[in-house]
DNA sequence: GCCGTTTTCGGCCCGACTGTTTTCAGTCG
């Protein structure tokens, strides 16, 4: 099991706990503990095996927590949450995910409706105006929860990028050490480095392929076996069900199984149009002539595209949103790489909600190659992250030129805030205390169910600001959790650039906010942008390729990027060339 | 339930908004 899996069902626990009304505190314990476990770098199930180690080496684990991710390690579950699910139904703990519904209500739900056990019987309550029987609910909310279920039915079987991601990586290491594999690839929407993820199919080549079928079934989190054939075997991984489909392949036919598995639908359908036209016809076994079904492509993508009169389409562009015509006239974008990126700007330390020291995470990401990092803990304004006031705003950015004096970290530190967006547009740090810095990231975090008109304007205000470098996470969306708020994006980003004013691709899979559609809107308005991964942790840094993903799916080139630049013109190209 | 000690128990993060009230609890961030 890994720690991922323990900190789930210490949240879930603790989700339960909210419900049954335990002791707050005790609940946050358990919160912790799941943050604590997620973060740390040694397998827990390597800690809890070994009689010389103990859990409560972690820092935010006790006695009582080592006991119950002892429960855990061994049977999947504990007293606590057993208990839990005694009382309430598991709905229950999808019930929170529904706005509107919190911890308190549910229970409240429970009580007067002992016989609630789904979603679509809450549906039913608040169509029958049921709700509205119960204190301090009325029709408003009814309202609000029928719209949070819609919304909540719309997101499940999607799965964040980055979930499906790691299912992918675990089931290549899984299947390793079979001989007489060629390669085992990710196909669909995942190689698109689409925001959410569907279903993940995998492609696997060689003499042995067949035997992958056999030996990902008995994968320890495959939970159902859907269909085992001579092909394909497809099962569903984890409790969330990600369903997985995995194709053994000649390797004759793997490029164009490549080609075919990886969409989109309309980028394919528009492509075997176009074969028909030239007297083809495209399959995923290949590309056959028309005239006489021989086939002259199909080993390589390459060479499909190639013999479509075509230049290789990178995956991220295949969407049938004009990427066929450039690939035919040979003007694709020449899309950013991860490696060309030389500085990650935005994330968080102890100083405010982050998890690791401003040098753990200096060193961090010098090992992933960085020649730069800004530093952008939290402004006042989001007091439960103990954000920085003006003072301690000034402090750090002296702390930030003395490190950068000595060296040591060997990498080069930018003093930077990612400054709340006040309700009104002003910023929430006074703009003599923001010239000290480096950058500042503008971001809002409150107050995001504003009318469009009035989030219009508190943008706009906010790019009066002169120290403003960027916007972070522009649209405030969550993936697969909460809506970007509304405004006229294209007045903002027209504002923006105008005033210098970068936008954020942040690279959180939560977030990945803007979104690629967006980016493609910015770019065409002339936007520059940063890529930055808004880490909490150490680890949170290898989030980068999302982000990077994200920028191509919007046709990014690295001139778009401001954060590709060599440290010395990015200093320059901020917008006061840096205080230091 | 964890932590850090005042080594045995008290402190642990908080403001704004909403819809429901008639003074505020619950939700959200």
């Amino acid at each position: 099991m890994e720690n991922i899996e323990f900190a789930r069902i210490l949240n879930e626990t603790a989700d339960l706990m909210e419900i049954a009304g335990e002791d707050g505190f005790r609940i946050r314990s358990y919160r912790n503990g799941a943050v604590a476990i997620e973060g740390h770098p040694e397998r827990l199930e390597d800690i809890l095996s070994n009689p010389d180690r103990k859990v409560t080496e972690i820092p935010g684990i006790g006695k009582g927590l080592a006991f119950v991710l002892g429960e855990i390690g061994s049977r999947g579950s504990c007293e606590m949450r057993d208990a839990m699910l005694k009382r309430f139904p598991p709905v229950a703990l999808q019930f929170l995910h529904i706005q509107g519904l919190g911890p308190k209500g549910i229970a409240l739900l429970f009580e007067r409706f002992p016989t609630l056990d789904s979603m679509d019987g809450l549906e039913k309550l608040c169509r029958e105006e049921q709700l509205r029987t119960l204190p301090r609910m009325g029709a408003k909310l009814e309202e609000k929860v029928l719209r949070g279920i819609e919304q909540y039915k719309q997101r499940t079987g999607r799965f964040l990028l980055s979930v499906a991601a790691d299912t992918a990586r675990e089931i290549e290491e899984y299947l390793s050490d079979l001989d007489g594999i060629d390669a085992i690839t990710p196909a669909g929407s995942l190689r698109r480095g689409k925001e959410t993820i569907g279903d993940l199919d995998m492609l696997v080549t060689g003499p042995n392929a067949a035997a992958v079928l056999d030996k990902v079934s008995t994968h320890p989190r495959v939970r159902e076996i859907l269909v085992k054939g001579a092909n394909k075997t497809s099962v569903k991984m984890g409790r969330e069900g990600l369903q997985v489909d995995v194709r053994a392949l000649d390797s004759d036919t793997f490029g164009a199984a490549m080609q075919y598995f990886t969409g989109s639908k309309e980028h394919n359908v528009a492509l075997r149009q176009r074969a028909v036209r030239m007297g083809f016809k495209l399959s995923e076994y290949g590309l056959f002539r028309a005239s006489d079904d021989v086939r002259v492509a199909g080993a390589t993508e390459e060479g499909i595209y190639e013999a479509l009169g075509l230049a290789w389409i990178p995956p991220e562009l295949r969407e049938n949103l004009g990427e066929i015509e450039m690939a035919e006239s040979r003007t694709l974008p020449v899309l950013v790489e991860r490696g060309q990126i030389r500085g990650d700007l935005h994330m968080h330390t102890t100083a405010t909600d982050g998890r690791a020291t401003l040098e753990e995470m200096a060193i961090a990401a010098r090992e992933q190659g960085y020649e730069y990092i800004a530093i952008t803990d939290h402004s006042k304004a989001l007091a439960m992250a103990m954000g920085l006031d003006e003072r301690r705003v000034v402090d750090f950015a002296g702390t930030v030129r003395r490190i950068n004096e000595t060296g040591d970290l060997g990498i080069r530190v930018l003093a930077g805030l990612e400054c709340d967006i006040l309700r009104d547009g002003e910023m929430d740090i006074a703009w003599d205390a923001l010239a000290e810095l480096d950058i500042v990231i503008g971001s809002v975090h409150n107050n995001m169910n504003m009318e469009p008109a009035a989030m219009t304007d508190r943008l706009l205000k906010a790019l009066e600001c002169p120290w403003l470098t960027a916007l972070g996470h522009p649209t405030g969306r969550l993936l697969l959790h909460r809506d970007p708020y509304p405004f006229d994006f294209d007045r903002v980003v027209a504002e923006a650039v105008k005033r210098g004013v970068w936008m954020e691709i942040n690279a959180s899979p939560e977030r990945l906010d803007l979104g690629a559609n967006l980016v493609r809107t910015a770019k065409a308005k002339g936007a520059k942008f940063l890529i930055s991964t808004d880490s909490h942790h150490p680890k949170s840094l290898l989030n980068m390729p999302y982000g990077v993903a994200t920028a191509r799916r919007g046709g990014l080139t690295a001139a778009d990027v401001m954060n590709t630049l060599p440290v010395d013109q990015f200093v320059a190209a901020l917008r006061h060339g840096g205080v230091q």
